[in-house]
DNA sequence: CAGGATCCATCAAGATACTG
DNA sequence: CAGTATCTTGATGGATCCTG
């Protein structure tokens, strides 16, 4: 049994399920693996989020130290988001998740369209 | 990008995310993965899933061809579900995420109470 | 630039009862 | 045993506008 984040869980997977059970957060983090990014950036980046929905899964990521948020006092704004170490060790989950995707359209599904995904495993 | 169960998707990740973003889906996953069981024994073990939530995960993730359902003409009925060779080979994308979740305990959280949590990738 | 504030629609999921 | 059938609710996410 762990507790964690003001929670019990019986299996450390439901941890992950209960983090990722969400639409967006898996994205932002897929992206953060490439290096620390600006909040305009991300929201570029993260295809159709919406700026109160990317700030709200920054926020809540941030509470379960997925990643950190450095603030620049400057005019304009500048807030530049990265993963922590346990965020980054995220990156063979990812992984996996990548791989598995692609086995699953070779099985289920088709590639329509040839685009050089990131490679963000290469090391 | 790819294109499967009628949706395209950019990067194959997102279809993991898409799939599994869900309270159950990877719970019920994760129970096949000890072997093939019958309906009465996962809405046991899938800790506090109601019947209705059940069957309607079952059937999705049936669809998604990600678990295949065996039918006895008994009277009781039994029905029996599996992985099927896709479905099984997101065990180690659950086994990814699992040693995850132990870190994450680690350094987030805290084991409240041993309990010898099912080892299903000691293979 | 990086958000905050509102209002709203949707839908997953819970509760409960019933059935071939 | 293995589901269905309803009804209800709460959280997620969408749309839009505002601001230090």
């Amino acid at each position: 049994m762990y507790y964690v984040n003001g929670k019990e869980y019986i299996c450390s997977v439901s941890i992950v399920q209960d983090i990722f059970n969400d639409k967006w957060k898996l994205g932002i983090i897929w992206h953060l693996l490439e290096g620390e990014k600006r909040y305009k950036e991300l929201f570029e980046e993260v295809s159709e989020i919406t700026q109160k929905t990317l700030t709200i899964k920054l926020r809540d990521l941030e509470e379960k130290h997925l990643i950190k948020r450095v603030v620049f006092p400057e005019i304009p704004p500048k807030v530049v988001y990265s993963l922590t170490p346990i965020g980054e060790k995220l990156r063979p989950v990812l992984k996996e998740m990548f791989e598995w995707g692609i086995l699953y359209v070779k099985e289920c599904g088709e590639v329509t369209k040839m685009n050089a995904c990131e490679v963000k495993f290469s090391n």
